[in-house]
This record gives structure tokens, C-alpha cells and sequence, in this order.
DNA sequence: CGAAAAGGTTGAGTTTGTCTCATGTTGGTG
DNA sequence: CACCAACATGAGACAAACTCAACCTTTTCG
């Protein structure tokens, strides 16, 4: 019925005053846009505009159209940018999540390496997200999920970014700080710290605590490493952390870093996208850069920054 | 190149979960929308959804039409359900702004009684404005607009509703009380009580004071009627005022209420409506309801309310 | 005052686009 | 292996939208 032609000709007109003038606009013949409107405003059933004045008067059906095409024409336009950007593969957008608490300060070196080399890809990265940030993902408003856990979803595939391995940061002179390795058991008459998020997030719980069927004395949670490393170097609690993560505190003799288990608990960083994206350009380098970052903080003798 | 017709596609492919499905809501054949989309895919240089997959799985470049579909294609719908409501005439819409202050009370009997015979007339009373009504009334953001000075303007036309007297309400035992008529210079040695609105748009001033060039000992401002008319009736200043709207005090004995000038100081209050809104039935139905009510409001030895 | 200019309408003819129909292709399934 | 379901493709039908040319109407200006 009402196309957008239609908005972009009453757009035109508003701006020229005459229906010569606009159908110059859109490079087409006055008689066309003659033609436009006296059939539109059949289907309509009434007058858009008033022809005698000049400029043009719209009529309050006129007006209306015009207030449909001030909302909706931006819009368009902005989404065929969005589209040709995609498809010129050398801009586009890169809205993030982390699901991982303590990963903030590895992915921060790779977004900024990133952004150098691609200043024309919007990046944005939602932290705190209240949201389930797999069907964002899927529904489109995220492009990227950072996760150590993958779900199979349709669409979405999972590209591994780097294993790390998590361990017990404990005290100096805690009693498991001789130990070659941590049991289970070894947690029962301890506080353990961790970030605020649900257990089923938390890898000490689903593989190595609950398989086990161990639950410590007491659980408290904190929302800055440096904090939990604080509350551990004082003897009030442990906590199961990257190595990554740690390096910077037992580099520097702050805690001991203890393996869990005696084969260590391993898991592995997923960088989780959809599927068509791993076409893109801009995606292809950032997953690469992302690779590379890991590296270098992984086996870094440098402190993580 | 993108059009409404291709959103609605995407959207009821997402409703749907095949081509085929998808072309018998749109009462389509599958061939149809294979085409369409064929042609849609290659002018935006990607596909836009998986076909293999069962629901179809629609690509980034696909999700971000869909984003707009969802967007704009709520704002078209209402759109052209406001045209044909103003094509029906039965239903519409009529925001309404007042230019004169202290018509509310007038203006609110009529209202009920529109509100009763036009229940899908959509009503609006937009009052402590701080855009021009004007403009916006041209513009078609309002339907109407009470105001007593008409200016002209290309596509509005002023619809008179009443002509009333604006009189000076004074104390009982006030020095004015006992003359027949105000003279400006009497105003002297006075306090003036006005509406807290720019002069200019107060008769008292632009049709009284200013053109015997006398300015009262001081003014001052209040936004209540009832205020007012309290400080007028203990002694501590005069007001100009629409006699109806006095009445209420007079009749009652608070206020004394006397004509300015010999002849008195006549005022007609319009409303100014879009030209073409002349047409719509409910548009004249409201008009003559506030013709009506303006008369018996006028005459009314029955109080306002 | 009359002619030219400018804005708009209308009808005919042409182009373009979009649908249907018929048929071909592909991947999964009893 | 044949069949089915989903989708693709080509040809033709039809409608929509544009251009061209002629015509009407109002404004402008010599």
C-alpha cells in the first residue's frame, strides 16, 4: 500500500517548493510525481497536499506521512549503511560481552591493537550485562560473547582463543602452600573467594568441587581481583583463579599460586560468534589478535596490564 | 532499492520457519519470494538467511533487517491507521492547545461533552506549553488552538467562538467600585494582578494601558484564578479578567467587576485549525460544542464549572 | 492587455518489475 | 532407490511506474 518511494517524494517536496523543483530532486519528471500522488491520494482517500501555493501546503494527512518519513527514513538509511558496510567487509560493528569476570584485563590489549588497525569498526564492549548474552548474540545485538563454556546454538560457532589453567591462590604461609596439589578435601575447613556470579559459572564449583561433592566452610565473593588478592594474602580465604590472572600477585610473592588437582584444571576461552561473521574481515583479525594477545600474556614473564 | 515489501518478507520468514510457510502468509507463492529475496540478496552484495537449516537461520546482514523491520514497520502500521481514521471521519485525533489562560474552565464542559459523542477521538489538552502552538499547529504536531489574536497564516484558518468582555475585578469597598466605567488613569496608583504570561498577550495591557501610555504603581502575578481573586477581594490589587470567568465572584458578592473604558473592552477568543480539518466531522461537531457551551457559559446565571 | 513562463494534469505508450506457473535441483528419509 | 519437501530457475503474464507530449491554469512581465 504505502511505499517508501512515497515518504522520500513527500520528503522531497517539503524541501523543495514545487513539484518541479522536488522531481528534479529525484531525478524524475514532474509528471511522475503527478502521477505518484494522484494515485496515492486515491488510496488514501483524501488530498496531501495543496498544489495552488508556494511553497506547498500539506494537509493534515500530508502531515502525517511527513512525520512517518522523519521517523522512519533515517532509520532506513542507517541500515543500508549498516548492510554496505558489511559488505564492504572493511567496517562494520563489534559489540562484545564477557561472560569470564576476570578477563577484562587480557581482552583490553587486543581491543586496543585492534582499534588501531580497524578505526572504522564500531566496537563496544557490555560488561555488566544483565541480559542472557548467547541469545543476543543469535538475535543480533551482540557480535562477539567471550565464554569458557559452549552451548551448541544454531548459528553460532565457537572459536577457541586460549587454555588456561585454573588455580588455587593461596596465603604465603597457608597450611596447602607446601603442597605439590590441591584435593578437593583440602577446600572443606577453608573460605573460598570468588567473583559474584552464579556457581554453574564458576569452574572450582562444576569441576573440581562438585564432582567431589566438597563444599567449603564458608563462600564470600568480591568484585575486584586486586581485592580478592588482598583477602588471600592475608589469610582469610583461598580462590580459584587463571594463572594468567594470578601472575602478576605470585610473580611478585603476594600468594602462592597452587595446581588443582594433580593433572591441574584446565578450560579453554571461547570467543563465540555467528557463524556467517567469520567471513568478515575485521573479524577474522580480531580473532587473530585476540589469539596472539593470549599468547604473549600467557607465557608473560611481563605482568598483565 | 530496499523496500517495505522486502521487511515484511523477513518479517513473516521469521514467523515462519521456511520459504514456503512464509509465502502463504504473505498469500505469495514460494517462487515469489524466492525471487524476491534473490534479487534482495545480490543488490546487498550477501545472503541474508541459511535455507537448509529448519527454522531458517538469518545471517548478521539479514538480523540487521530484521532489526529495522521491527523498528519501523509498527511506526507504518500506525501511521496508516491515523490516515484512515482521518479519511473515516469518525476517529481521529485532536490535541488541542490554549493560548488564553484562563480558559480551562471554559473549555473543560466542552470537552466532557466531546469526549461523550467522539469517544475515538483521540483527545489531548497540551497547556503549560513552552513551544510556540502556532507553528506546531502548522506543523501538525496540534490540531487546534484557542487563542484570541489571529495571525495570519498560510494553511490555518480561525474559526470563531465567542466574543466576551474582559472587565477589572475590584473590592467591594474599593475606591472603583462605585464608577460606572475604568479609565486607564485610574489604574495609577494601582497593583495590577495578572497571569504570569508575557504582556503582550495580556488585552489589559496591549489594549488598555498601553495606548493611554499608563503603567500601574506595580504588577504582579499569580497563576490560580482563585488566588486572585482572593487578593483582589481583600483590598491588596485589581485584575483584568474575562467576565464569565468572574462571575463565579461576582454573582456571589467577593468581587465587584467593572467595564473598562466607556464602551467596555471587547475580546473574541478563535480557534485556529488547519484548513483542510475543516472537513472532518468531528472537527465541526467540536466546534459548534464549543460555540454551544461558550453561550450558555456566557449567559450563564448558573455558576462555571 | 496579451503573451510567455511556470506549475500542474492527463492520456498514451514504453519500460521495468513482480508475480505465477511449470519445471529443475538438492538433501534428507522410509 | 524412489520419493518428498524445500528451494531455485526460466518463461510468460500482468501490473505498476515512468516518460513523452499535449493541454490546462495561474502568474508574471513587457
Amino acid at each position: 500500500m504505502l511505499e517508501i518511494r512515497h515518504l522520500k517524494t513527500l520528503h522531497a517536496l517539503r524541501e523543495a517548493d514545487s513539484l518541479v523543483d522536488a522531481a528534479d530532486r529525484l531525478h524524475l519528471t514532474q509528471s511522475a510525481l503527478s502521477h505518484q500522488f494522484k494515485e496515492l491520494e486515491e488510496r488514501m482517500g483524501m488530498p496531501l497536499f495543496v498544489r495552488k501555493t508556494k511553497p506547498v501546503r500539506f494537509t493534515s494527512a500530508g502531515l502525517r506521512l511527513l512525520q512517518l518519513a522523519d521517523a522512519t527514513l533515517p532509520l532506513l538509511r542507517a541500515a543500508e549503511r549498516d548492510i554496505s558496510r558489511l559488505a564492504g567487509g572493511t567496517a562494520g560493528r563489534l559489540h562484545m560481552a564477557i561472560e569470564c569476570h576476570s578477563c577484562f584485563q587480557w581482552l583490553m590489549p587486543t581491543i586496543d591493537q585492534f582499534r588501531d588497525a580497524w578505526p572504522e569498526v564500531e566496537l563496544d564492549l557490555a560488561s555488566g550485562f544483565s541480559f542472557a548474552p548467547l541469545p543476543a548474540l543469535a538475535r543480533g545485538d551482540l557480535d562477539l560473547v567471550v565464554t569458557s563454556d559452549p552451548v551448541d546454538l544454531a548459528g553460532i560457532t565457537y572459536v577457541p582463543l586460549f587454555t588456561y589453567e585454573a588455580m588455587l591462590a593461596v596465603a604465603n604461609q597457608h597450611r596447602l602452600a607446601s603442597k605439590a596439589y590441591i584435593v578437593p578435601e583440602d577446600l572443606l575447613p577453608e573460605t573460598l573467594i570468588t567473583y559474584p556470579v552464579e556457581r554453574d559459572r564458576l569452574d572450582i564449583f562444576t569441576r573440581f568441587l562438585e564432582p567431589a561433592d566438597i563444599e567449603p566452610a564458608q563462600v564470600r565473593t568480591s568484585e575486584l581481583t586486586v581485592m580478592m588478592m588482598q583477602l588471600v594474602a592475608s589469610g582469610r580465604g583461598v580462590c580459584g583463579m587463571p594463572h594468567w590472572a594470578l601472575h602478576e600477585y605470585s610473580s611478585r610473592g603476594y600468594v602462592k599460586a597452587k595446581r588443582l588437582g594433580e593433572k591441574g584444571l584446565f578450560a579453554t576461552l571461547y570467543a563465540a560468534i555467528r557463524a556467517d561473521m567469520l567471513d568478515a574481515p575485521y573479524m577474522r583479525d580480531f580473532l587473530l589478535t585476540a589469539k596472539d594477545t593470549s599468547f604473549s600474556t600467557l607465557d608473560g614473564v611481563s605482568a598483565v596490564r
